[in-house]
DNA sequence: CGCGCGGTTGATCAACCTCAACCCGCGTGG
DNA sequence: CCACGCGGGTTGAGGTTGATCAACCGCGCG
């Protein structure tokens, strides 16, 4: 699995600093739940995430919402998009942006060739990332779905000393970008502490206990012997 | 939902032509069903596809498969992937490609920044269509799925005069795209034609009577009203 | 204090999976 | 020529997973 939306932190971060040269756009803070974009938003700008995180996602004409991506310090958005925003695009935690008009980015790419192979590759990754992201939720149980998404989430995340880290998404956001129900996440959530596989400080601060588990778990390993090890 | 890997034909198309100027690479003609390249496979070349159709595939470690996009005329393949091919990828039908060593991308890119912006759309329309069918498989049901995949499909595929079309791929090949089992796929087409609303002249032929309740059923309409029309 | 929000837990149910039988068309070889 | 096997598809019976509906908890806040 991957955050779909997350991609290489540091690549396009270059961009911007290569960009400086030109006019290095200015930053903008998002306080968490405000939106960056919405759906069907007339596309002006796209943007280069500098720090905190935000979800992408898509409302069917059902009503039905689906996370597309998390994305989070190093990930461009809006790249997707062609004259409207494809995405809604809300901050999970406070974000920092930059702003680069589409204008701009084709200029970009008529400039700076080099850059522009940056760009391409950026999306590459995030399709890459997508595509993972769809074998995941296409071809998985719940229970590997959420032992996959926790291991890549902590590996996005600044782990403390301890070995856990802050999960910054509700339990509600886990399941829209799981294809699960929120309370189907409780549940799975509650069997890994019972289990012992994680254990949770506060809702939001995580600590992996037995990654080499979750690990058998996301690969597929419906082992009979690790379920009876620890129930 | 969409089918992922296809994008606009013509568009790169038009790249090709662009890039005739330079040396237009030759087309290679590839049998149904044989691979034009597995995952893992050292990625020397991007491909954009000539004629037929080709399917996009991730094999999980458990050895699930999940076939991330179908793609005809006009797609780029390889732009997600690195160093490797994250994706394998086979012929459904017959199929002619052209073969841009990636050395050539790059060079691409550096001297033809017209040509970087118009590939850098192409990437963002693929993840464009990769997330609506994460929006698709995440939230849809089976009967929503398969609605949804044969009014894109049919829009894909060149319409004979009395409406009808080719599928091109097999059951087992559409169960893998929407996450499901070939038996519910069988059988959901099954159940659409016993109400009417398809007919299929062979197994791979296809003609949708009633476009309108398909649509409805995709947009979400559970209404029992349209189930009992027709049951 | 009452309320709302986010989360947990329980009971029930249906959608979809699983396993298995079976059909059909086709190529192959006795 | 027919028997056979095989690949792809269909259909049925029964089981599981995860959705649904609903109650409830804890907490922060006006």
């Amino acid at each position: 699995m991957c955050i779909a939306g997350g991609a290489i932190p540091g690549l396009i971060v270059n961009q911007s600093h290569a960009d400086a040269g030109v006019v290095r756009p200015a930053l903008k803070s998002i306080p968490a739940h405000d939106h960056i974009f919405f759906e069907g938003d007339n596309r002006d700008s796209i943007y280069v995430v500098e720090s905190g995180w935000v979800k992408l996602y898509r409302t069917l004409v059902d009503g039905q919402r689906q996370i597309v991506g998390f994305a989070n310090t190093g990930s461009v958005l809006g790249l997707e998009s062609d004259v409207e925003y494809s995405n809604g695009c809300e901050a999970i935690t406070a974000v920092q942006v930059r702003a680069i008009p589409i204008g701009r980015v084709a200029e970009i790419c008529m400039r700076d060739g080099k850059l522009a192979g940056q760009l391409l590759r950026q999306v590459g990754r995030q399709l890459g990332a997508a595509q993972a992201q769809l074998a995941a939720i296409g071809a998985q149980s719940a229970e590997q779905k959420l032992a996959n998404f926790l291991l890549t989430i902590s590996d996005l995340c600044d782990i403390q000393p301890d070995d856990s880290f802050d999960l910054p998404m509700r339990r509600g956001d886990m399941a829209e970008f799981l294809g699960l129900r929120l309370e189907t996440i409780s549940r799975k959530m509650s069997e890994f502490q019972r289990r012992g596989w994680i254990s949770m400080t506060s809702l939001y601060h995580c600590r992996l206990q037995r990654r080499d588990i979750l690990e058998e778990l996301a690969a597929g390993g419906q082992l009979e012997s690790i379920h009876a090890c620890a129930s």
